[in-house]
DNA sequence: TGTACATCAGTGAACGCGCGTTCACTGATGTAC
DNA sequence: TGTACATCAGTGAACGCGCGTTCACTGATGTAC
């Protein structure tokens, strides 16, 4: 185990990795720092050379989830269309792990402390604005409302397909977000 | 303290209702059995005799809010546009405890167990159903869509403007959600 | 109607496990000379 | 270039608290006679 300044900042990287997958696919309540450091390949005894605390890490994650999804984003989204049609998946339904993190942790992250929400908030500014950017038409506020609706139909689909209890009624939703949204392929 | 069948019917309910309120408020994971119990003015040593585990409250709790949402509804809705514009109010936003489930606790419920699942699932369906017949035009499927395009904006709008930490954009949020939906006072 | 008894909701203490966090120790790395 | 030393990432054991659950006990209720 060599211990370079490279190497804590690979651990450090996978640690947020793993901590990323293992949060979305179980909340952050359903995750132990433990699961998080074996997932990285390390064990849980070195977790304080890198974060102060469970809460620091479930900060540091959702910051660095939203980076390297600016760095090299998962969804393609040449125009609002596309990008919806290719969210409201099966796949994604089936994946939380690797998905949308408002659709994975939305009201745990509302109830999450004052530097989290930071974090979110900045990010959902960001979303936004990155949605409006992508309507070719219409003044700044009706782009920013569209952007706003499109987004909230986005995740809220997304969370009540993956509540149902039957792959039936989960691919209704998604099928009618699609289709309500007039993306349907 | 009497212990008649009668009063045994009522604290089980003040359980469910503390339940009900405090699990919406701070999630699953950050409630305690005792704080329920506190809440329903008992000791947490009775818990057992209502309920055989947390997870068996849960389910139950959310089968009492459905069922209590049938009796008296919280919103009142003659049409889809009147509740969601009801459903998208500060007040709402800022009372999670007693407001929508789905907004609440989505992805939690996501992850819950078969018999929480099981009571969700068909609640969904009702719920679907139910905005379905309030829409007065089009083909069965077609009123589905629009039921499940509408119920998906406005519980994804709500978890969004309750992640946000400042009123602006949470208002931001709602208010463009009720204009996407065309609901606007 | 009155009395003895069985039941069981509710109390408060205790149990035991899990999890976040801490800590003594190790050995590889990088640095000082 | 080589050697001694300080640093610190990572290990594995331990700590301590919180929480779900269990349990002996109580006393009010409802029932049997």
């Amino acid at each position: 185990m060599p211990k370079s300044p490279e190497q804590k900042a690979r651990s450090r990287q996978a640690i947020m990795q793993s901590a990323a997958k293992l949060f979305r696919e179980r909340g952050f309540d359903g995750v132990t720092v433990a699961e998080v450091m074996d997932g990285a390949g390390l064990t849980h005894g070195g977790f304080p050379r890198h974060f102060a605390s469970k809460d620091e890490l479930i900060t540091a994650t959702l910051a660095e989830v939203f980076d390297a999804n600016e760095r090299s984003p998962v969804l393609p989204a040449p125009d609002l269309a596309t990008f919806a049609r290719a969210y409201l998946q099966t796949e994604h339904r089936m994946a939380p792990g690797t998905g949308c993190v408002f659709a994975a942790l939305g009201p745990e992250m509302a109830r999450a402390g004052e530097p989290t929400r930071e974090v979110l908030s900045a990010q959902m500014e960001r979303q936004i604005e990155k949605f409006a950017d992508l309507i070719p038409e219409g003044d700044v506020h009706k782009r920013r409302v569209q952007a706003i609706g499109v987004w909230a139909t986005m995740v809220g689909a997304m969370m009540l397909a993956r509540i149902a209890n039957s792959d039936a009624l989960s691919e209704e939703i998604l099928g009618a977000a699609r289709s309500y949204l007039k993306v349907e392929a």
